[in-house]
DNA sequence: CATCTTTGTATCGCATGCAATATTGATGCG
DNA sequence: CGCATCAATATTGCATGCGATACAAAGATG
């Protein structure tokens, strides 16, 4: 409870929220710990590595990878909100290191377009606007329409069992639980990608998914299941066959059908920002 | 002369180069001189920006960026050469920054694959493998047919304009000038990528295109002119007629040409890590 | 009462210091 | 003479400190 006191300065209202309060004890990456106390306790994990820690390696630039992926998770799983304020010492805190590891972290995601990194202002979520995030979603159509074409190719009978055993995840989280279904729809893609063999394809792929992770958390609409496990099964199908062509046309309909899906309809509810810009311009006051 | 003094215990010699000697005297960014004497000399620049600075604003951010810059532009221009070390502070004392600035440069351009970063080992300019090339090649010709398919739609008599005087630019600069030509002929990329009003397939485009300038500064063969002129030319007619499939089409084949030419005849001495890996093998002896 | 200053504070930008790790060169040994 | 060991040095990884900047509330001024 001590942890409140140490920057309490500001109450955290609602309408400019900051990292504080609740995400304190948020553990993402360290259970919330003073920076100081964290870092005593690593010395211990020296040569254990592999019991505490699942899948992060713990040698150098590990910690600094870490951040980036809590980080990024954070924000894809919209833990941390688009629009929401990063300053980079409340995440060291948080996160147990120093602001020097933040600040990497935070301009690696700025340039992925996950976080906007103004100068003396500091970073905070991205917060698309309309016209990117169909940006996003045409370079998105053309980079996996790539996939399609490089796997209707070569896609082995292991690899197609894979991609069914996957949708097969898709359809039996349909209805039950939204939050895991999009995950795995958006997984389905990634794998994909793996799957092409081309590294700079699939990081280009992740990319542009994370960012239409968050364009969908700001204009999606709650209830649309976003990619058709039907519509995966027929993918599936044509690469299977090698049918080049006909891969690549489903993949540019299936993304266009969840972008339209997404942004077409944009909710009304969107954000106090979006929703006051007009009048605020009407009555020329500056909006950004 | 004093300069040779600050860092000469290594003789810098020319199998495993590092920066040194000539490097410490090409002025990319600043002339040479000691950090400290940088530092207190940029105190005096602060209100008559635009006066020595051509294009880079002088903000906050601004050296960081310059640093980015200036590294991206000699790996380009092969001032410094695939393979070659980049120690973070002999860069930062030649370039009057902190390692810090250093660091977060090397760390953009390992995410953009210009360089490589192995931990406690420091940063490299990248060396692409082939496969790798082949990626990137691979990545390009489908963004780049996103770009024609996105012009095809609506390109303006103006910017049709633009894009033919550029072409006369490569025309001009054809045998005359080989590096120019070279560059101009990856501008005429570039500029159909503006043309798209995509920021972010731009950047990508821009990502790859650097990377095709490592690519090509390792494989290449010194001789291919690059992009034909009457390829750029045809597409530009394809793009204006608004033939999206034929667009898409030509881009294709242009790249595919020139990754063809660049990649399907690797040149006998490429390097000598190249060279070597058969040989270590089959001796059973570890080479990377 | 509204607007301009002022001062305080939370940040950021960047340099630097210290510990950890790799690498080089030297020394001893087979 | 080749190879392993070890010390010296170079270089990274990361934390932290200091100055600079922007925002905010309080105060001053019309």
């Amino acid at each position: 409870m001590i942890l409140y006191a140490i920057r309490m300065h500001k109450p955290d209202f609602p309408g400019r929220a900051t990292l504080g309060s609740r995400w304190r004890f948020c553990h993402v990456l360290l259970p919330a710990e003073r920076r100081s106390e964290a870092l005593k306790a690593r010395k211990p994990d020296s040569e254990v590595t592999g019991a505490g820690a699942s899948h992060q390696a713990s040698g150098p630039g590990a910690r600094a990878q870490g951040v980036y992926r809590a980080l990024r998770r954070a924000i894809i799983e919209q833990a941390l909100r688009p629009g929401m304020k990063l300053p980079e010492d409340a995440i060291g805190e948080n996160l147990g290191v120093s602001r020097t590891l933040v600040r990497e972290a935070l301009g690696r995601l700025a340039v992925e377009g996950l976080v906007e990194l103004k100068p003396n202002r500091g970073a905070s979520v991205a917060y698309p606007t309309l016209e990117e995030a169909r940006d996003v979603f045409d370079v998105r159509r053309g980079l996996e329409r790539l996939v399609a074409e490089i796997l209707s190719a070569n896609l082995t009978k292991a690899q197609a069992a894979a991609l069914e055993a996957h949708v097969q995840l898709e359809e039996a989280a349909l209805g039950r639980n939204g939050a895991e279904s999009i995950r795995l729809a958006g997984e389905f893609h990634i794998k994909l990608a793996e799957m092409t063999g081309n590294a700079l394809l699939l990081r280009y792929v992740q990319e542009v998914s994370s960012r239409c992770s968050l364009i969908l958390a700001i204009y999606g609409r709650p209830h649309s299941s976003e990619c058709a496990v039907s519509e995966h099964r027929q993918i599936i199908k044509a690469l299977l066959a090698g049918d080049a062509a006909q891969a690549s046309q489903l993949m540019d309909h299936h993304l266009q059908a969840v972008a339209a899906r997404a942004l077409l309809a944009p909710r009304q509810e969107r954000d106090i920002r979006e929703l006051l810009t007009p009048y605020a311009l009407s009555e020329g006051l500056a909006s950004t």
